[in-house]
RNA sequence: GCGGCUGUAGCUCAGAGGGAGAGCACCACCUUGACACGGUGGGGGCCACAGGUUCGAUUCCUGUCAGCCGCACCA
């Protein structure tokens, strides 16, 4: 039994020490490159990072093995907020200390003792899964180089007019204290209230009814918009209103947002609370009060409330406007609420100074480049995807409101109020000189940094040799929910710096699921973790199970069986190359292979194993790693194992030594071409076989990837071997169904229906006798069926099995009447084509000729089965 | 609202314009000298539904139903 776990570390240490996964950018080859999608330094391996990675490593395996300098390079990223809400909770632990308590530069130096500490634990994970990086490469986003690609890259964008800085309203999360960008914030469908309420007119000439699902807002509310073709409000126009629970006045006024139909056709316009109604207040040049500050607290504008947080502050508002007589109605809303995607906080529209790029430009531009075709998606149906939200996407709110992170290398001069935008500290204000300066305090979006990963990993803002020669990538492997966060990102930086796609194709995986399918989550606790898949069953089992039987961009459910599975089929493997193993022998070298000895077996496997060849090159070019999976597992498992390897026995076990060599020379030949097409998939333990393989080379991981040879196809017999087996189920079968004993002999007779078929079964017969077996075996052209005997029909004639004490008359009508029965379907199925004239005359000719042949074989097998069952009824 | 995915054996899923597949589960048999994480044989499916294209559709197109997922500021 094979025990990966005494076999993994080893081998993957023999890799990295050996050279085998360093890239050579000097080097002659064509080159292929990967960049890691990074993981977060303080994550840990989960499943997607598992199967993002057994992807990548796949590719990058076989592009190795068939002759490209691959490279794949790894990395971690440094995740702003995840990062520093780690360590500021373990600092809360630890000392009862917040942030602040230590103020920024030693808070940030214990970060970084943090992840000098725990940061390699993720990268060595990676390591267990059997990734072949270049450990030499590896890039974080925080270390010198990429900081410099950081801040080059915002220093040109705002040099360019595509980063600015704004008071605008943005996503903002009171418990993260930080703002958030569009794309970290989900929105979930919540059921809430939306609340009708009166705010009569201050001349006492009535009342107009607003609807809100938000009412603590509202002492923030500057006005009441209307439709300006609202005919029920406009003259109501201009008018002031008198604000409820509050002394403040607001006025009436017009503005196309407002939809009549809703509501009441009256909105209170809240701008410093609601993305919508910023716009509105921008037009109308409205004031901008909060009522709700950072840590979402009523601030003094709320009187009473000040200080109550935004839930209570909601629930005394309400409770206070029903006292007051101003609740009109209250109906029950679904609508969707964002939320913050780290931590699920509520998040708060919140108007506030923050840096964002500018769109528009860059989105124009990616576009462009993808109506050029400059980047290809696998499945392609993701570019769809992609481009609809390229055509929709708003400025990116990019400056975050920690520590943790790049640091805008913007600075606030105190003696003009300028800004200075620079790659080094300034000395003095560009603007007037002054050296009362201040930077900024907010650091960048991480994705900010991530978005530069293929070009910056390579040296860039510096003409590297990496960049020269590994740079555009050549595909990114990565699972769809990140498409707008990274591969957006990457794709306008890309183009904006390096004037190139940064790769060019882009791979995507789906999600891996819980059994039940719902996604893994640490609230569900519904999560498997890999490396306790690896201790159980080996990384390759993960490999496999994660790679096997899957479709290309679709989710998978996790399940144990079907890691099993795949530990099931490494260990036939394992076995099956123990049997070539012991039956090599010890001192005398292997003999040359020889097609000009090749029994018809062996002609037969190595035409498969060409054929393999062909199809899992086709399927791995292709991306589609779960078509591979099966057809090695197939060849693997069905043809080497069950019938390639029974077949050799007889030559292994017999006297003929010159057979003997041959099939030795073919089982390694075989199994060598095996293990290589295998190693992506597994590599472990194809390269443990391998090594004590009598083949030459250091290594399989650096072995070449085999080529279809079409002078070792032969397709006849391909067609041969096809029938023999034929003939050795059929007689299974009967045994099976007449109940006879596998351990009792019988006796077989073939009718062959032809001097080639004759030919065959005579050339097999040893494998007759010993798969069926026979004790004796009686093969020929005229061979009659005796009394008393079992028949099956076969392509090449007429199987008979005496079974004089034993057979059973009406269980064998029955067999041959099943038989009868399904023919006839057959032939049915097949005349009723070709008596359509429209079928002849339409359909290709080699369709309609190989429905000829069908109906005639089975047109022959049909009389024949018919001929035996009359002859039994007539007994 | 817009866009996408999925619907195939009891379960999980592949597949492809010309005879329905795999793994697991199930039934029967097998202590055969690589492997019981194994071997042999077997049962099981109007390929969601309705139209259309085609000589031919489970596969392509349209619609319906069901499940799921993105995107979207409707108070």
């Amino acid at each position: 039994m094979y025990e990966p776990q005494s076999v993994e570390k080893r081998i993957y240490q023999f890799w990295e020490e050996s050279g085998a996964f360093q890239a050579d950018s000097s080097s002659e080859k064509p080159k292929f490159s990967i960049v890691m999608p990074p993981p977060n330094v303080t994550g840990s391996l989960h499943l997607g990072h598992a199967w993002n990675n057994t992807l990548q490593d796949i590719i990058i395996r076989y592009r190795r093995m068939a002759g490209y300098e691959a490279l794949f390079l790894p990395g971690t990223d440094h995740a702003g907020i995840a990062t520093q809400t780690r360590v500021e909770k373990m600092l809360r632990e630890e000392t009862g200390q917040s942030r602040y308590d230590l103020g920024r530069e030693k808070f940030v130096e214990r970060v970084w003792d943090w992840k000098r500490e725990y940061g390699n634990r993720i990268t060595n994970q990676v390591r267990a899964i059997g990734s072949s990086c270049d450990w030499s490469r590896e890039r974080f986003t925080m270390d010198e180089g990429l900081s410099k690609a950081v801040r080059t890259v915002f220093v040109e964008l705002y040099n360019r007019g595509l980063i600015y800085r704004g008071n605008r309203i943005i996503n903002w999360c009171p418990r993260c204290s930080t703002a958030l960008s569009d794309i970290e914030v989900e929105h979930m469908e919540v059921p809430g209230k939306l609340y009708h309420v009166r705010y009569p007119y201050v001349d006492g000439s009535g009342e107009v009814v607003i609807a809100t699902s938000r009412p603590e807002t509202m002492f923030a509310d500057v006005a009441v918009a209307v439709h300006p073709d609202d005919t029920r409000y406009q003259n109501k126009i201009g008018k002031m209103l008198q604000l409820p629970l509050t002394d403040k006045q607001i006025p009436v006024i017009a503005d196309n947002y407002v939809e009549q139909e809703f509501g009441t056709g009256c909105v209170k316009i809240t701008p410093a609370h609601d993305p919508n109604d910023f716009e509105v207040g921008l037009r109308h040049n409205l004031e901008m009060p909060q009522c709700i500050d950072a840590d979402a607290k009523m601030t003094a504008l709320a009187g009473a409330y000040a200080g109550l947080s935004r839930e209570e502050a909601r629930i005394r508002v309400v409770e206070d406007l029903r006292q007051g007589g101003y609740m009109v109605k209250e109906e029950e809303l679904l609508h969707a609420v964002g939320h913050c995607s780290r931590c699920d906080t509520v998040v708060e529209p919140f108007l506030s100074d923050q840096w964002f790029v500018k769109m528009g430009p860059l989105a124009e531009k990616a576009l462009a480049s993808l109506g050029r075709k400059e980047l290809e998606f696998v499945p392609e149906r993701f570019e769809r995807v992609f481009t609809h939200w390229l055509d929709n996407v708003r400025d990116w709110c990019i400056s975050r409101q920690l520590w943790w992170g790049h640091r805008i290398p913007a600075w606030y001069c105190d003696s003009c109020g300028e800004i200075t935008v620079a790659m080094d500290t300034p000395e003095t204000c560009q603007h007037c000189g002054s050296k009362d300066l201040r930077q900024d305090d907010d650091v960048l979006d991480t994705w900010f940094s991530s978005g530069l990963w293929p070009f910056s990993t390579m040296g860039w803002p510096n003409d590297t040799e990496d960049l020269q020669a590994f740079y555009p990538t050549s595909v990114l492997v990565t699972a769809y929910d990140i498409v707008f966060f990274w591969v957006a990102r990457m794709v306008f930086t890309g183009l904006e710096f390096t004037d190139k796609m940064p790769f060019e194709k882009v791979v995507m995986h789906g999600l891996i699921r819980a059994a039940d399918g719902r996604k893994m989550s640490k609230s569900l606790g519904n999560g498997v973790d890999p490396l306790e898949v690896i201790e159980k069953y080996g990384a390759d089992a993960l490999r496999f199970t994660l790679a096997n039987g899957t479709s290309p961009g679709n989710d998978q459910r996790f399940y144990w069986e079907k890691v099993e599975g795949s530990r099931n089929f490494i260990n036939k493997l394992w076995n099956a190359s123990r049997f070539v193993l012991m039956n090599l022998p010890a001192d005398e070298p292997l003999q040359d292979l020889d097609p000009g000895a090749f029994s018809v077996v062996d002609k037969w496997i190595v035409t498969r194993l060409q054929e393999t060849v062909d199809e899992v090159s086709g399927h791995l070019l292709r991306y589609d790693f779960g078509e591979a999976g099966r057809a090695l597992y197939d060849f693997t498992w069905d043809e080497f194992c069950d019938w390639y390897i029974e077949f050799a026995k007889l030559s292994l076990y017999g006297e003929d030594e010159a057979a003997k060599g041959q099939t030795r020379a073919v089982l390694v030949y075989v199994l060598d071409n095996v293990l290589r097409l295998l190693h992506p998939m597994i590599p472990f333990v194809t390269e443990e076989i391998w090594q004590s393989l009598p083949v030459s080379g250091p290594s399989l991981i650096l072995a070449s990837w085999p080529q279809p040879d079409q002078t070792w196809t032969f397709p006849a017999a391909v067609e041969e071997v096809r029938q023999v087996i034929e003939v050795i189920r059929s007689v299974r079968n009967i045994r099976a169904e007449m109940n006879v004993a596998p351990s009792k002999p019988i006796h077989l007779l073939i009718r062959a229906n032809s001097v080639q078929s004759d030919a065959l079964l005579h050339s097999v017969e040893p494998y007759l006798k010993r798969f069926c077996n026979a004790e004796a075996v009686d093969i020929g052209t005229n061979q009659t069926a005796p009394d008393k005997a079992v028949t099956a029909v076969f392509g090449g004639g007429e199987i008979y099995v005496p079974l004089t004490d034993l057979v059973d008359l009406g269980a064998e009508q029955e067999r041959l009447q099943k038989e009868r029965d399904r023919l006839q379907s057959e032939v049915l199925r097949a005349t009723k084509k070709l008596s359509n004239q429209q079928f002849v005359a339409k359909a290709p000719p080699e369709v309609v000729e190989s429905e000829k042949q069908k109906a005639a074989e089975y047109q022959q097998r049909l009389a024949s089965v018919e001929e035996r069952l009359a002859a039994l009824m007539a007994d």
